[in-house]
DNA sequence: CAACACTTGACAGTGTGCTGTCAAAATGAC
DNA sequence: GTCATTTTGACAGCACACTGTCAAGTGTTG
């Protein structure tokens, strides 16, 4: 065929790919009506997502701030600013760490796992509410694909080609 | 069957639910993957992520930065904070607007234009790069899914119960 | 034309996440 | 035990998107 053009390569556009591109703004939507539902989940117990999700972390075993941060690979200061916050609002406390001096061990307290459980609640209602509306084998299958995906994504370090 | 118990009615968990829960997970993971993706994308360029999708907006014909806003589902201050930024940098700029004396139309410079054109190739590489780890069709499963799913989500307002 | 509602840009403030820097505490190598 | 490295919390600053308020401009209606 033809010779190769090394510098005036255009990529092709193959049509996997253009269905990945529909894929990838359909990700953005979704994460923003999850974001969205769980507000709206969140609101009447008092707490917003990301301090659901903080809490969350804790429900079995009572960990520093940098573990949970590691745990849910976020910063440190992120989950130190909110771990605060639900302190003060009484919904957590922090433990001494009988390992660690400085990282003391954050957990919820009681009024935290009873916020907590009402959201499960919430959440389990919402899931079943909107999975009952696509067929579950192909949720299955998009399940699959998206667990691809990450670890493609993962994987994907952009390898400045040959280096 | 057994009578309708309305106060301590606890939601059952469906399989498909569960499914969903993961679903939501992965939503995530790659909401955050394929944003990192876009900012390594856009580095080389000198744009962000955000300035790349506002840019990307007008490529067609020029807006107001309300009309951008409205078009993406953003807020008109989101919009107008980068549109200023563009134009500052160069690859933006605002025409008089003969139609409305306030909103200036925005549209992007020569630069601007050569700037998201390089984009759109690093974008299709990148497409087909990940595309190909998996199977055409179950992504096009996973494409009907998503959008099945958005759908649902915007039906469900929440509305409560039968008011 | 006048009075009203709506749109638009400007400005101020909030929430969430990020990066970067610093010093104290913990850890590992010697 | 001592010293270099790493981990950790605290503090400061930035990017992005949001809400709310205000005044200028636009349009609609009586």
């Amino acid at each position: 065929m033809s010779e190769v053009e090394p510098r005036a390569e255009v990529e092709p556009r193959t049509e996997a790919g253009d269905v990945l591109t529909e894929v990838i703004m359909r990700t953005f939507r979704l994460y923003g009506g999850f974001l969205e539902a769980a507000e709206v989940m969140t609101k009447p117990v008092g707490l917003t997502a990301a301090w659901w999700q903080v809490l969350g972390a804790v429900l079995r075993e009572p960990l520093p701030v940098s573990g949970i941060a590691r745990e849910m690979s976020l910063t440190r200061q992120s989950v130190q600013r909110i771990a605060d916050l639900l302190v003060e609002k009484g919904l957590a406390e922090y433990l001494p760490n009988p390992a660690h001096k400085r990282a003391k061990l954050f957990r919820p307290t009681a009024a935290g796992y009873q916020a907590v459980s009402s959201l499960a609640q919430a959440q389990h209602a919402f899931t079943n509410r909107i999975s009952a509306q696509v067929d579950v084998d192909d949720l299955r299958t998009t399940l699959k694909v998206m667990e691809r995906l990450v670890k493609a994504l993962d994987a994907d370090e952009w390898p400045p080609q040959d280096t």
